[in-house]
DNA sequence: TGCCATGTTAGTAT
DNA sequence: CATACTAACATGGC
């Protein structure tokens, strides 16, 4: 479940790995990935190098040596793999790239739901995308002013790649425990002491779970992570967390903890 | 067996 | 245009 911290993992793996080598082949096994057709893959990554990386919220953006720029989106299920033998092709690495240095690259895709893309302009990109600036990076006046004409629940906001580009559903959650704050919480009923209790949080998972590789065993014991499952607790109040849907979205949070 | 999960995108409705 | 709701996408895991 890539959210940004898994993407900001993937972005320091790749690179570590696939830069400033030549691309010899590609091979996808499912055009669908693809949001371009296959022959312009071909065209504009083999003979190339990949040379830099930037990630914005959930999107990996790879250059190269052409003139296009290579967007990797990891979906639900997806992650990056580099590995020497062909044989050792992971079982759902569905595109793989082949390097001079008889490396491979493989984009693993369980469930088929992330995808390539090959463009010309990030900034472009990221305005007809209507991405905002990537949630680490993302100044509190911005946060404020993208919230101030929303008049919805919290935690469908939070999840608005327009509004804070790469939270996910549980680190929506997360963000929403560590702030004590309803999800369902109304922003028109939010005082600025709200949002910036929100915006804070925010920022302190997003640090927390890039310092931990994203490993969520050893996130903070007052992370709500550990007890998300069913039949959890919550760390403070000892009552039990809650499961509901908000914006069609799984939700846990801790009534007694998390006030309206 | 059938439901659930994840993130985006498209379609439709208000 | 903003917002909201739903379905679709694919498929492994429980």
């Amino acid at each position: 479940m890539p959210e940004l911290p898994e993407v900001h993992g993937y972005k320091v793996y790749i690179d570590s790995t696939i830069l400033h080598k030549t691309i010899i082949s590609m091979d996808c096994r499912d055009k669908k990935l693809l949001k371009k057709a296959y022959g312009d893959f071909e065209k504009f990554l083999v003979g190339e190098q990949l040379t830099f990386t930037r990630r914005i919220g959930k999107y990996l953006f790879v250059n190269t040596t052409g003139p296009k720029v290579l967007v990797m989106h990891f979906g639900m299920t997806g992650r990056p793999s580099y590995y020497k033998e062909a044989d050792d092709r992971p079982k759902f690495g569905h595109i793989v790239l082949a390097f001079d240095n008889d490396f491979h690259f493989a984009f693993e895709n369980k469930r088929k739901f992330g995808w390539w893309d090959l463009i010309d302009s990030i900034a472009d990109y990221k305005q007809d995308h209507g991405l905002s600036d990537d949630a680490r990076e993302l100044s509190f006046e911005d946060f404020k002013n993208s919230l101030s004409t929303r008049k919805t629940d919290i935690k469908k906001v939070l999840l608005d790649q327009s509004v804070a580009a790469g939270v996910g559903n549980w680190m929506a959650d997360e963000i929403l425990y560590q702030a004590k704050m309803h999800p369902q919480k109304k922003i028109e009923n939010m005082t600025e002491t709200d949002v910036k209790a929100v915006f804070d949080a925010m920022k302190k998972v997003i640090e927390v779970a890039i310092e931990n590789d994203a490993h969520y065993d050893s996130f903070p014991e007052d992370f709500l992570m550990h007890f998300r499952e069913k039949e959890g607790t919550c760390f403070h109040t000892g009552g039990p967390i809650e499961k509901i849907k908000v914006g069609g979205r799984a939700t846990y949070f801790s009534p007694k903890w998390q006030e309206k």
